[in-house]
DNA sequence: GCAGAAATAT
DNA sequence: GATATTTCTG
């Protein structure tokens, strides 16, 4: 358990310095091990250093290349003599040092190696793409893991910042996925170190992850996730297209992950938890639905990160579940929505107070006035199925909100509203938003036993 | 600039 | 298909 192995490749990243393939083994038992550790630098020696391979790529990466991912290049283009000098020149050396001392330790002699590469479900092999790591994302931070596929599958990850990051992080933002504890509390960053977003993995973790889902580590804390950078960029780029000439050059301009830019690209993907939604109505509630206005409800609401166009979206959906409350009032709850059907609707906005029938499942902080808590909020993976049922903490699974009825995971405050239903409780005070729990427990509300609550956006009170 | 609707993306 | 974001229109 002890061992671990970080395999770390860069590339082509914005500086000479970045443009070197760097192979890193941390093997932390080994390195009381002088057998061990000798072994890893014999391994080390053998790999082709930065000067290697930066002539190749320099010579290789066409300008327009260059300047989508800030490589430095030459100023002067490489022809394609150059470009073929430079191959045969490069692979003559490679082929050298391959031929020559190059040795590589067995992996077998690192168990944490195996385990890691086999047991991590990155399916195809490979590195993987450690931001993906839900331990590694309990950092707290708010990078965001944009992905995308290209032809052959394979998944290109960028890491990205977002706007509310101010400050650096280290090179480690796409780095080890298995580096440190990924204990969020501890690396708190520009908010105080709650485990902030969670950006789920594709694919990932067919029941076979690390299981920080429903862990202690509140491997969920998350309520954000950005999506699919490349159809989004690719439809930016066809709608400034539309739009003119004006545009696309910032899109041009844009392209540079430099922080400053991608930021205007996609905004992270906010999950309505039932918590939040919860928030939402009781601001519906507070204003009447009349009045409420996505710019108001999301005063009301205050929590931080949510934007007016995050409620005014919901704001619309909410209005057409109403409206289809309306028409079914004599039918109950509908549960093809099951996240409405989760909280409650205010006397003055729905016709049909009835609606809940799931009080079986009233979780005990109903009733009670003030900040209510329930389970830990829930990203949206792309493809939640691949969480192990039961590992999501209790009522977590299920593909979206499926199974809603019977895993009543978000029956939030239905009694709670019940008995004051009026009662935007705890706004202007709170900025509790997508609740997490390191216990994995559901938190609990205010006034119950101190359960650590660790907030998406901390704030002073936090 | 805001709200709401519609289109679009994931 | 569901849900959220983005864009468009008033």
């Amino acid at each position: 358990m002890s061992k671990s192995v970080t395999m770390e490749a860069a590339w082509g990243g914005g500086s000479e310095e970045d443009s070197r393939v760097a192979v890193t083994v941390v093997c932390m038992a080994a390195m009381k091990d002088d057998h061990h550790n000798n072994r890893v630098r014999e391994w080390e020696a053998g790999l082709p250093a930065a000067a290697d391979l930066t002539p190749l790529h320099h010579s290789l990466i066409t300008r327009v290349l260059a300047r989508a991912f800030c490589i430095p290049t030459n100023t002067t283009p490489p022809t394609q003599g150059d470009v073929i000098r430079a191959s045969k020149s490069t692979l003559q050396q490679l082929h050298q040092k391959a031929n020559g001392a190059f040795t590589l330790p067995s992996f077998e002699s690192y168990p944490g190696y195996e385990s890691r590469t086999t047991g991590g479900g990155e399916r195809g092999g490979g590195g993987g793409y450690a931001a993906e790591d839900p331990l590694e994302d309990e950092r707290g931070g708010f990078d965001i893991i944009k992905r995308s596929k290209d032809d052959s599958g394979r998944k290109n990850v960028r890491v990205t910042r977002s706007p509310m990051l101010t400050s650096e992080r280290d090179g480690a933002a796409s780095g080890s996925g298995i580096g440190g504890a990924g204990n969020g509390n501890s690396g708190g960053e520009i908010h105080g170190g709650g485990p902030g977003y969670y950006w789920p993995s594709p694919g990932a973790m067919p029941g076979g992850g690390p299981g920080a889902y429903g862990s202690d580590q509140g491997g969920y804390g998350g309520g954000m996730e950005a999506g699919s950078e490349s159809t989004k960029a690719a439809s930016l780029e066809n709608k400034s297209r539309k739009l003119g000439d004006t545009e696309s050059e910032d899109v041009d301009s844009g392209d540079c992950p430099d922080g400053n830019t991608a930021r205007t690209l996609k905004r992270p993907r906010l999950v309505w938890t039932p918590q939040l939604h919860k928030r939402f109505v009781d601001a519906v509630g507070h204003l009447g639905i009349k009045n409420a206005v996505p710019k108001t409800i999301m005063q009301l609401m205050n929590v931080e990160g949510l934007t007016r166009e995050n409620v005014a979206s919901h704001l619309q959906k909410y209005r057409l579940y109403l409206k289809r409350m309306q028409g079914l009032s004599t039918e109950g709850p509908s549960a093809s929505d099951p996240l409405f059907a989760s909280a409650p609707i205010p006397p003055s906005l729905t016709p049909s107070p009835h609606f809940f029938t799931n009080h079986h499942h009233l979780r005990a902080d109903s009733g009670v006035p003030g900040p209510s808590f329930s389970p830990p909020a829930v990203p949206l993976p792309r493809s939640q199925s691949a969480i192990p049922p039961g590992a999501l903490g209790p009522g977590m699974m299920g593909q979206h909100f499926g199974g809603y009825e019977h895993q009543h995971p978000y029956n939030i405050g239905l009694a709670r509203s019940a008995a004051a239903p009026h009662r935007p409780h705890g706004m202007g005070e709170h900025r509790e938003f997508l609740v997490n729990s390191h216990s994995g427990a559901p938190v609990r509300a205010a006034g119950s036993p101190p359960h650590r609550i660790l907030t998406l956006f901390p704030t002073s009170s936090s």
